[in-house]
RNA sequence: GUCCCCAUCGUCUAGUGGUUAGGACACCGGGCUUUCAAUCCGGAAACACGGGUUCAAUUCCCGUUGGGGACGCCA
């Protein structure tokens, strides 16, 4: 390129262009490389190689309008008086990410480059180079940044700046990849959390030029559809990888997933919903407390033990405390799981663990909040 | 300061020179579940502003405002 005259040698340091950059902002200028070094004399050079100066090689930016296009957004045209002559190799000879990456997109064959649009500026200088070189250009489409509800860019605080972050809080490569593909894009119709599906419809066009706004709401959404979507398989599994399912539990803890799966929101919530379901002492939980205090709760549980010792079930008994009692919905409930904890006074709908029916019917799920309605507290 | 990009419900978006401006997430209400969740039904919720062009602008043009980005021998 330096044979050619498409590049020359600078030989300023980086002192002088911070100096000419400070001038330039108390001026009101924009702040540009002023091109000293574009022509060089034969002495010039010599002094500054004997004062031992290295020096770098700029593009010499040729004088004319660039105009790219954008797949997002078509036709963007740049002034020739905006651009300056960048640098394309540093002194100390490393090639600059304009140059190298340009040329390794085109070695590489590469046909569409995307990428934020805070590359935008960058792409007539790229094209430039293609273009002095006689490369062919990619197809480029930038897409807008990702922001915080701040209108931020995406940060740490946001604990979802990184995949790794999405990640260690355990979503599902599904859910995040659904969460993903609603950024400057929604399907034409809902897909149902169906990746296949999406990655189907998705169209590059149709993608928005502008900036967009990440909504951990979402990505919860498309997570708890994924958790539920998944098989028994997968889902034990998932809980084994992580060492919540001891060996001689296999059994109960499949049943119990079976029971929680349709409410899932999280991998990580999984200990606690399904530890009331397996064998071992229930605890009551602060809320439940709550709904357990007051004298009605007291007649009802004397109530509910005599109707349990009278041979009812745990249906009936229910149903005889509330008329009794006057407690409805989840105080009555808590009332009767109160008496559940005792194994002894479990019947048939109300047993827990390795005992409650099978899951898919309903029956296990019903047993489980007749068991233990205090989960009611978790969330 | 200079240049570039962007602008429809809270969020992600669909859409058209004449529409009841559609969907999804979130939210609110109801049904079902004798609590919760899931699910079903319903509701509230938007074309940033000002000029044009036009019989007619959310839609086309210009400007303003607002948001984002770039101005390094970083990538």
């Amino acid at each position: 390129m330096l044979n050619r005259g498409l590049a020359y040698r600078c030989y300023c340091t980086a002192e002088e262009l911070e100096e000419e950059r400070r001038r330039a902002a108390r001026e009101h200028r924009p702040p540009r490389y002023s091109g000293r070094c574009r022509e060089l004399s034969a002495d010039d050079v010599r002094r500054f190689e004997r004062e031992g100066r290295r020096p770098a090689i700029r593009f010499r930016v040729p004088d004319r309008d660039v105009t790219i296009v954008d797949a997002l957004r078509g036709e963007i045209r740049f002034r020739a008086i905006d651009q300056d002559d960048f640098i394309i190799r540093r002194s100390d000879e490393t090639v600059s990410f304009l140059l190298a990456g340009a040329l390794d997109d085109a070695d590489m064959r590469v046909t569409h480059v995307l990428r934020g649009d805070d590359h935008l500026p960058n792409t007539p200088r790229q094209a430039m180079l293609l273009q002095a070189l006689d490369r062919g250009l990619p197809a480029f489409a930038h897409l807008g940044l990702v922001l915080d509800a701040d209108h931020r860019p995406l940060s740490k605080r946001d604990g979802a700046a990184t995949l790794a972050d999405l990640r260690d809080a355990a979503y599902l490569p599904d859910a995040v990849r659904a969460a993903l593909a609603h950024l400057g894009w929604s399907p034409p119709r809902d897909t149902g959390g169906d990746v296949a599906a999406l990655a189907f419809r998705f169209r590059l066009e149709a993608v928005s030029g502008s900036s967009c706004v990440w909504d951990a709401a979402r990505l919860e959404h498309e997570n708890a559809r994924a958790l539920r979507a998944l098989t028994a398989d997968a889902l034990a599994a998932l809980c084994r990888d992580r060492g919540w399912i001891p060996p001689a539990l296999e059994e109960p803890w499949r049943r119990a997933l079976a029971a929680v799966q349709p409410e899932l929101k999280f991998l990580a919530e999984i200990p606690h919903l399904v530890a009331p379901l397996l064998p071992g002492d229930v605890n009551v939980e602060n809320e439940a407390r709550e709904h357990l205090s007051g004298a009605d709760v007291a007649t009802a549980l004397r109530v509910f033990a005599e109707e349990m010792e009278n041979g009812r079930g745990f249906s009936d008994a229910v149903k005889i405390v509330k008329t009794k009692s006057g407690l409805t919905g989840r105080r009555l409930f808590q009332t009767a799981a109160r008496r559940a904890d005792r194994p002894d006074e479990r019947d048939r709908d109300g047993r827990i663990g390795e005992n409650f029916g099978a899951a898919g019917d309903g029956a296990a799920r019903r047993a489980r909040i007749n068991a233990f309605p205090a989960r009611t507290s978790i969330r």
